[in-house]
DNA sequence: AGCACGCCGACT
DNA sequence: GTCGGCGTGCTC
């Protein structure tokens, strides 16, 4: 008897053994897709990792039901990756077939080959005599001999009654008839009848071909670029990974884009990974321009059924070249893999935060890098702290950018200190005078400006004038946020949405006031203020509608609207050329978030959404309005002074012990009922502390402590650098079993965040 | 994660 | 008397 081991979609450790009836055997071998039962109702698509001969003990080992590829869909590499991403990030295998695979390939049923409408020639009109004689029939038919004659000339029939070869021939879709002449569909339908043409359906691909690479649309790299890219590709032949620091519109795409062409010419493909869907935009047409249909692009906004033909085009003999993607995309299949570029290396969202595999996609590209021999190229202005200290210390290569690209010059920016203007009583709402000044100016002259606060919605919270009542969320321990164009109260953590109450509930008192901004109020101030503005506003609740953020762009760069107001999202890589002022309404807001990465997150998105500020021509400037003008960092963004920052957080990091001086490790124990979580964190905390001593810290209530209905507790730990990784994953995988095992704690979630960002 | 089983409260 | 709430256990 053979059994197969195989990979299934659920969250439980480990493969699944079943048995091949003699019928499969041939067809049943590493990568392949089967269907097996599990459990009582359902059926799973899994994938055969291995065949053996040992009968599994103490279970009752089922039949594989159905093979469903003749040829594997997962390469070696994948499924080393996998294993190793499982095994790094502490989550099933599973799971990571989950995140990796598009459904279509997840499902028995799915995917569908998109089909067409094609026309040919009935084959008795297959002569240039029938064709005559055809031709004649529909003298008084003009549109269908229109129609014919346009058929004729697409498909090449035309050439063959003028002595051409049938082999020419090609197929022509309805559609390309109808586009190319003035054929209408009951034309068609018409020569239909008669007999002259047939019609079937044919199977075609969704992706677009895209055409020929052009390099001829590659521009001159500027004397800096060129050192840089010289620097970049030298460095590669040392070092398995390089960090290019590069300062904002320093040209650092049209490297990218040199670097791909010399990946190309010597035979290898290129993974370019980019955070976001929202940046793909600009760069995929860049892309788009110069490699044609050797650029494959893969993120969740494409259809499955489009991301099910890109796996497989991997697969194929010809696979794209590039593929343009964003975090998912390193878990595609690769089979020459040379290069892989992660730009903004620093986002978080590299790091998937939900549903498991918590993984990080720039150390993931890494390893994956490693296994296909390929190099590594992250690029950005800001470097992520744990980054720019391996280029430091020698572990990646180091290649500094520091002149702008055409002598672009970096903003200027202008501190104002809101604490005291507040008490002067001198903030109109939340704008300083000098703010509103340069808004009224920038307005005035025909330029733009672009408003930054975190915060979506109209009002983080809403208070009774009375007594001070606070509504808050019934299944999480947040205060609810006001949305006005809406007239609702929303929960950002679970999404609940409440009406808005009339009255206090707690003393009958009929003043409920909204507290601080959020940026749908910013909007409705810059209305009042400056009523001749054009405004707009894009958060994720204006860029929820498909193609809503593209046109939200789109209306900004054409100068439709000439005041932008956002959360994070419009610091993110794009480039406008008439912004001249920036407006960071409140840089404390970041810079207290309570999480040891606060000041690196809140100096990337200063500096980010700073960078935005005047390009082309002229030099922009950045009012950066905060309680705190005198504190360190806001002195080092000002300055652009990247290397003083990273040398203050760096040291905090060694004198604390965070990364990059130490590895950290999350648990997280989540139940419905407060009490039995706490002491469940209790007692896997001592049991933890007696394997690992001081380096666990916790547990702690998290700063929001319940998030749908769930109690939440965290326990941190701490591993410095040199320890055994993979005793110390074994060692917390006990302590959670030893956990669940405890008949109080059994319905308590555990799961560990590596690496949390 | 699903799904079934099983034990309690509120309906025809 | 039964419908369905979700707590618990299992899935090769």
């Amino acid at each position: 008897m053979t059994y197969a081991d195989i990979i299934l979609p659920v969250p439980l450790e480990g493969l699944f053994t079943y048995s091949v009836p003699a019928a499969m055997e041939a067809g049943v071998r590493f990568g392949v897709r089967v269907a097996v039962p599990f459990g009582t109702k359902t059926t799973h698509v899994g994938i055969v990792i291995r065949t053996h001969g040992d009968k599994p003990e103490g279970i009752s080992v089922r039949d594989i039901q159905k093979v469903l590829d003749r040829e594997p869909v997962l390469t070696e590499t994948q499924y080393r990756l996998w294993q190793w991403i499982a095994d790094y990030y502490m989550s099933p295998i599973g799971e990571v077939y989950k995140a990796a695979l598009p459904s279509g390939l997840k499902a028995e049923e799915g995917y569908r080959p998109r089909t067409e409408t094609y026309v040919r020639l009935r084959p008795e009109l297959r002569s240039s005599r029938a064709l005559r004689v055809a031709m004649d029939i529909l003298a008084r038919a003009d549109r269908q001999r229109a129609a014919l004659a346009a058929y004729l000339q697409l498909s090449g029939w035309a050439a063959v009654a003028d002595g051409g070869s049938e082999e020419n021939v090609t197929e022509v879709s309805r559609d390309e008839l109808m586009n190319s002449s003035h054929a209408n569909i009951s034309a068609i339908k018409a020569l239909e009848t008669r007999g002259f043409i047939e019609t079937y359906r044919r199977e075609v691909g969704r992706l677009n071909t895209g055409g020929e690479p052009d390099y001829a649309k590659m521009k001159q790299l500027g004397e800096a670029q060129q050192q840089a890219y010289n620097a970049v590709l030298f460095s590669l032949l040392k070092k398995n990974v390089t960090l290019l620091h590069g300062v904002t519109s320093s040209g650092k795409t049209e490297i990218y884009i040199h670097l791909i062409k010399q990946a190309i010419d010597s035979g290898r493909q290129v993974l370019y990974l980019l955070p976001e869907i929202a940046l793909t935009v600009q760069i995929m047409e860049r892309l788009r321009r110069v490699f044609g249909g050797r650029l494959g692009i893969y993120h969740s906004k494409y259809s499955d059924a489009e991301r099910v033909e890109i796996w497989r085009k991997q697969l194929s003999a010809a696979p794209f070249d590039v593929i343009l993607g964003a975090r998912s995309a390193v878990l595609l299949p690769f089979t020459r893999l040379g290069l892989v570029i992660v730009d903004e290396e620093h986002e978080q969202s590299f790091k998937q935060q939900d549903p498991a595999p918590r993984y990080h996609a720039r150390s993931t590209a890494i390893v994956l890098a490693q296994m296909a021999g390929a190099k590594v190229l992250l690029g950005t202005a800001t470097p992520c702290l744990e980054t720019y200290h391996n280029a430091r210390t020698g572990k990646y290569g180091l290649v500094e950018l520091t002149s702008r690209y055409k002598g672009i010059e970096l903003p200027e920016f202008q501190v104002v200190d809101i604490k005291d203007l507040q008490r002067r009583k001198m903030m109109n709402g939340p704008f300083s005078p000098l703010l509103l000044a340069r808004m009224r100016e920038a307005v005035e002259g025909g330029r733009q400006v672009i408003l930054f606060q975190n915060r979506r919605g109209f009002a983080p919270m809403i208070e009774c004038k009375q007594c001070g009542w606070v509504p808050r969320c019934q299944h999480c321990d947040v205060s609810l946020t006001l949305h006005r164009s809406m007239n609702q109260l929303t929960c950002h953590y679970c999404g609940a949405v409440y009406d808005v109450p009339q009255v206090c509930p707690a003393c009958g008192g009929k003043e409920l006031r909204a507290k601080g901004y959020g940026t749908e109020k910013i909007e409705d101030r810059v209305r009042d203020l400056l009523p001749e503005a054009r405004v707009a506003r894009m958060d994720l609740d204006t860029t929820r509608t498909n193609g809503a953020y593209e046109r939200l762009i789109g209306d900004f760069a054409a100068g439709r609207t000439n005041v932008l107001i956002g959360t994070q999202m419009i610091g993110k890589g794009l480039d406008f050329d008439r912004v001249s002022v920036v407006g960071i309404l409140n840089a404390d807001t970041m810079m207290n978030y309570p999480d040891f990465r606060a000041y690196e997150q809140a100096f990337m998105m200063m500096a980010q959404v700073g960078g935005r500020a005047g390009r082309k021509g002229s030099r922009g400037l950045v009012i950066l309005q905060t309680k705190s003008p005198d504190a360190p960092l806001i002195g080092q963004v000002v300055r652009g002074d990247y290397k003083a920052f990273y040398r203050d957080i760096i040291a905090e990091r060694q004198a604390f012990g965070y990364p990059p001086y130490t590895h950290l490790i999350y648990i997280y124990l989540k139940h419905r009922d407060d009490s039995v979580v706490s002491h469940a964190a209790d007692d896997m905390g001592a049991l933890l502390r007696s394997w690992f001593g001081g380096r666990v810290l916790g547990p702690d209530k998290p700063a929001v402590a319940r998030v749908k209905a769930l109690c939440i507790r965290k326990i941190v730990l701490k591993l410095e650098l040199g320890i055994d990784l993979a005793k110390a994953r074994r060692y917390l995988r006990m302590a959670r079993k030893q956990t669940n095992d405890d008949a109080r704690y059994k319905s308590v979630t555990i799961y560990f965040d590596v690496d949390p960002m």
